[in-house]
DNA sequence: CGACACTCCTAACGATCGTTAGGTAGGAGG
DNA sequence: CCTCCTACCTAACGATCGTTAGGAGTGTCG
């Protein structure tokens, strides 16, 4: 029984901003109310527990990652393995960018889920990791990658890009378009064999 | 009056570890206490706050990586700004691979600290980070790194620098030189005009 | 009009939090 | 032997934690 009502959203959204400040261990079920002008038992009836909201949250934010990153590499011109690593990076970023709150809790917080929900959002952590791995291992297939640690490159590269939403402001000197590009272009010259 | 007996060494060490593994704000005092095997109320003969205790480690973790990054960059040979650049994530790589736990508290929990305490680590932060900016800066200068953001560049190899703490294991499948191999190698291309 | 769903309230529960007070056992140094 | 110091203990403090119970107001739909 999912609650999916207007003010079920509020709760996410004001418990992420509040999440990504303090930290879910940090931030009190009396914290969210009072930011929603309710009191703490008042949640209750739109959650049965704490631990419910940063699920919400954290689940949301991996299938925003999981769409964004399908979408990127559902393009036909994404065969090539150089193409496919840049539209992963870029829809990674713009990911971050547009709720820069929702994602460093996805990032940070995730281990604060009870057992059973963590290992399910740890599955897919790892299945998408796996598409960077995978798409660095074509490029060193055909040559395109500089050799290297195929696994430990897509961690490099996506612990840079994570390291985002701890950082990000959205009234900060760089628009998102222009971290994924420079990201983008980070990210091709680490790995490639001729990317000038 | 700042206590430094062995037993003080002790708790911090033990505290690392349980901040490394659950946060700060989820481990109690019982909690450290337990792991020493002493009662909470005994931690008070050692620490005067459980915050004490959180910036004693992050204290000396930067420290640590202050004098990493001194020493790596006081080789007469580091004057070149590739070669510096180089030096600065070796060492930070060596920081955190010979302590992990401590690493991490002080990559993810510094926001914990009390706001006087928070601000101080934050200038320290702010002077470590300066050195790699300023490197890139100086390279871009000389024509050896590919123009670009030095500050975002500097905090995209930063926060792929950090993340090694988050995962890495002594007993892992890399050991922390070839670790820093392979970091120096993606840091340096992702940056250099003709790294090959 | 009546039923129902939704939203929020006050009051309180037992548990756990960081921390303090006051005391005791054992070893070191005079 | 006596004193001091270190390291630990038991007991308890007030605060805050996540959560439950039970009730009330409001709006919608038949």
């Amino acid at each position: 029984m999912i609650e999916t009502g207007a003010r079920r959203r509020e709760i996410d959204e004001v418990a992420s901003g509040l999440f990504h400040a303090n930290g879910y261990a940090a931030t009190s079920v009396r914290d969210i109310a009072k930011a929603l002008d309710i009191q703490a038992a008042s949640m209750y009836a739109h959650v049965s527990s704490k631990e419910d909201v940063l699920f919400s949250i954290v689940e949301a934010a991996a299938t925003a990652f999981e769409r964004s990153a399908a979408a990127a590499t559902a393009d036909v011109s994404a065969n090539d393995p150089v193409d496919r690593l840049a539209a992963l990076v870029e829809a990674h970023v713009e990911v971050i960018t547009a709720d820069p709150e929702r994602s460093s809790v996805f990032v940070t917080e995730w281990r604060h889920l009870s057992p059973g929900r963590r290992d399910a959002i740890g599955t897919r952590r790892d299945a998408y990791e796996a598409r960077f791995r995978s798409t660095i291992e074509d490029g060193l297939a055909i040559g395109a990658f500089h050799a290297t640690d195929a696994a430990l490159a897509a961690t490099f590269l996506l612990t840079a890009l994570n390291g985002i939403a701890t950082w990000y402001r959205p009234d900060g000197r760089l628009s998102g378009d222009r971290i994924a590009d420079h990201y983008v272009d980070l990210a091709l010259r680490a790995l490639s064999e001729d990317h000038r």
